[in-house]
DNA sequence: ACTACTCCCTGCCAGC
DNA sequence: TGCTGGCAGGGAGTAG
């Protein structure tokens, strides 16, 4: 699932479960996702409160109360669900309604936060991640900034940082396809392959022309360096409106779905009609360094 | 400094 | 019905 919007609306999710709750113990099933857990993750996240729960790029950030960062990334297949204990029937959160799945993976359940509010311990939040290309990590919040995960990320999509004088900065001189500059986190930090497919063809800019091309010699963004900027922002903030997209297995936190896949104008679209008015043209998927692209060869030039 | 490719792991789906 | 190959939202490491 998890592109920015993805990840912004776990975090939604969670959030009103998360956010002041003494984490009174950790269950761990195993240790080896991504990256193998630091050897005393238990031992420091238990007993502790957790202030609240942030996001940076595809990361969520849980700050706890002695400084450290609960940081975790939820790969490719990663998802948290929120479940009551001792309830023989799920019973919706007050604040953080949720659906229990039909049937729970449990064999996937790598990490549990055993959750204690105003004395009681009621809830539970489930790290589930079939393919285990998720991690997490413990950071101190005074080092967030200069960890190697997080240095030499470029800004949020929904922050001002994000710019068309940025966006000609990183793309100027460079000769890469502007699809995988796109995708380059150090660009600009949240995108992934959907949201850039997306608002390449919003912008009516090719994925495989030269990232360079937005740019002019002397470094000034070009009207398409605007439109993508716009587009990014655009398609981004109603991706979260939405609550994200949900593809094949993957939920919300809450077990919701999200349904920003209903108004995908490219993705996953290929040999159907290009939704601009006027365009006639047609959705082809090419593979681009190994991924597929998915764009309208017609009117993205 | 760039760019392109491969791999991590599991599940699902189309096609035979 | 059962097998096989291809493909999947991300990111890091390596080799040019």
């Amino acid at each position: 699932m998890p592109e920015l919007p993805e990840v912004e609306t776990v975090r939604r999710g969670l959030s009103p479960v998360f956010d002041g709750a003494m984490i009174r113990k950790v269950t761990l099933n195993r240790g080896d996702l991504r990256f193998p857990l630091p050897a005393d993750f238990r031992d420091r996240i238990g007993g502790q409160r957790m202030i609240a729960l942030g996001r940076r790029a595809k990361y969520l950030l849980g700050d706890l109360e002695d400084g450290t960062v609960l940081v975790m990334h939820l790969g490719m297949s990663g998802s948290f669900r929120i479940e009551e204990v001792g309830e023989a029937r799920q019973q919706p959160v007050a604040a953080a309604a949720f659906h229990y799945p039909r049937s729970v993976d449990r064999a996937h359940d790598h990490v549990i936060f055993h959750l204690e509010h105003e004395g009681a311990e009621r809830l539970r939040i489930v790290y589930n991640d079939p393919r285990r290309f998720g991690f997490m990590s413990l950071v101190a919040r005074a080092e967030i900034e200069h960890h190697p995960w997080f240095a030499a990320l470029g800004p949020e999509p929904t922050g001002n940082a994000l710019d068309a004088d940025h966006l000609a900065r990183v793309a100027a001189g460079r000769a890469t396809p502007l699809k995988a500059l796109l995708l380059d986190q150090r660009a600009i930090a949240g995108l992934g392959n959907i949201y850039v497919c997306e608002a390449l063809h919003r912008a009516k800019l090719s994925p495989l022309r030269s990232a360079g091309t937005l740019a002019t010699a002397a470094g000034v963004p070009t009207a398409g360096a605007k439109r993508l900027v716009a587009a990014i922002r655009e398609v981004i903030a109603e991706a979260i409106v939405a609550g994200g997209s949900t593809l094949r297995d993957h939920r919300q936190a809450d077990g919701e779905l999200g349904y920003f896949q209903h108004s995908f104008a490219v993705y996953g679209r290929e040999g159907e009609p290009c939704p601009r008015a006027g365009c006639g043209g047609t959705v082809e998927r090419i593979v681009q360094s190994g991924r597929s692209t998915f764009h309208c060869p017609r009117c993205q030039r």
